[in-house]
DNA sequence: CTGTTTATTGATTGACGAGTCAATTAAAGA
DNA sequence: TCTTTAATTGACTCGTCAATCAATAAACAG
C-alpha cells in the first residue's frame, strides 16, 4: 500500500534504527537486515534508498554530527561573554540528546570508522576543526596566546570524557562530565 | 620440517601480526588468513594455537595492555617524589613503543571492542582501574581531597590525546602529547 | 481508463571467511 | 627401528550477508 512521499520518512527511520542498532550491538558489525527490521521495512528497501551499507553508516554518522552541532550552535547563539560561550560549547557537547548511551556508543564506533573510511575521516575532521575553532574563539579573550594550547586540551578532555563515559558501566552522566571539563578549564585559567 | 618448541614463537608472531594488520586496516575486520599470512603461517595454524578469531584478538589486546603497563611500571619504579611519579605515568603512557601509529590504531579498536565483548570490557576495566589508582597515589600528596577529581581529568586527557593522535594525520608525537598533559596538570595544581 | 511513476518485498545470487579435518613431515623417545 | 607426539597445511564445509532483480500494488497524470 504505497503512499507517496515516503522517502524522507524511511530515510529518517532507517538512520535512527542504524544508531539504535549500533548502540545496542556496540559495533558496526550490524546487518542491513537488522537495521531494516528495526525500522519496520525490508532490507531491500534500505538498499533502495541508500545504495549500500557504507552509505547507511555514513548517513548515520552525519546525522549524529549534525545533531551535535545543532545543540552547540543553539546554546552558542545566545551568548556573547567568553566564559559563557565556553560553557555553551561544553554543555552542548554533553547535552542529553547527544549523550544518550546508544548515541555515544555509535559515536565511538564512527570515530574508529574514520581510521578506515576516507569519507568518515573527512566528517571527523570537520567536527574536530569546528570544535577547535569554537573553543579557540571563546578562549582567545580569556587566555591570549595560551588559547591554542588550552583549546587543544579542552578538546582532549571532551573526547576523553566521551570515551570513558561510553565505556563506563551504568547510564552516562552528561552534567557531571560537563562540570568536570569546565572546572578543569576554570582552574587553568585562574592560575595564569 | 617441524622443529619443536615452536608454540611461543608462533604465538608471538601471530600477535604481532594481528596488531600490525589491525593497525594497517584500521579496523578489527581483518581476516585470520591475512594475519596468518603476515606471520608467515597458514590460517589453520592460527586456529590451532588460539582456537578462534576472538581469542587472537583478545590475546593481542592483552599484549598491548601488558606492554603499556610495563612501560609505566618501569618508569615508576625509580621515582618516589609525587610529581616525578606523575611524570613517569604520563611519559610512560606516551612512550614510543606504545605510541606507534599502528599500536594506537589497534588500541582504539580494542577500546571499542570493549563495547561488545565482555572479556575485552574486563581487560579495559583493569587498565582503567590501574591508571586511576596510579594517578591517585601520585596526586594525593599534591592535591589532597581534589586528587580524585584531578586523577579523573588526567585520565580523560590521556585517553583524549590517544584518540586525537590516533586520528590526526601524520605520525603521532608522544612527547608533545605528554607535555600537553603534564602542563595541564601543573597549571591546575599551581592554581590551588 | 491507461500508462507511468513510486513504494515495496520475497527470493536469489555470489562472495567471502571462520572453523574443521585428514594427511604429511620430522623430531624425540623407547 | 618403531612409535608416539608436535608442527603444519591444503582442501573442504557451512553460514552469513550484501547486493540484485523481477514482480506486485497503489497513487497519479492525461
Amino acid at each position: 500500500m504505497p503512499k507517496l512521499g515516503m522517502e524522507p520518512i524511511r530515510r529518517a527511520a532507517l538512520i535512527d534504527a542504524t544508531i539504535a542498532e549500533i548502540g545496542a550491538a556496540g559495533t558496526l558489525d550490524v546487518t542491513v537486515s537488522r537495521i531494516a527490521r528495526r525500522a519496520g521495512v525490508s532490507s531491500a528497501l534500505a538498499h533502495h534508498y541508500f545504495g549500500g551499507k557504507d552509505d547507511i553508516l555514513l548517513a548515520a554518522m552525519r546525522h549524529v554530527l549534525r545533531d551535535y552541532g545543532r545543540e552547540v550552535t543553539r546554546r552558542l547563539g545566545r551568548q556573547t561573554a567568553p566564559w559563557a560561550r565556553l560553557e555553551a560549547i561544553v554543555e552542548g557537547s554533553f547535552a542529553p540528546s547527544n549523550f544518550r548511551s546508544d548515541v555515544v556508543s555509535a559515536w565511538l564506533n564512527f570515530y574508529v570508522l574514520a581510521l578506515s573510511s576516507p569519507e568518515a575521516a573527512r566528517l571527523h575532521r570537520v567536527y574536530a576543526g569546528r570544535l577547535r575553532s569554537n573553543l579557540l574563539s571563546a578562549l582567545r579573550p580569556l587566555a591570549g596566546d595560551r588559547a591554542l594550547a588550552l583549546a587543544e586540551r579542552a578538546a582532549f578532555l571532551i573526547d576523553g570524557a566521551y570515551l570513558n563515559q561510553g565505556l563506563a558501566p551504568g547510564a552516562p552522566d552528561g552534567e557531571a562530565a560537563a562540570r568536570h571539563v569546565l572546572q578543569a578549564l576554570g582552574a587553568e585559567l585562574s592560575g595564569s
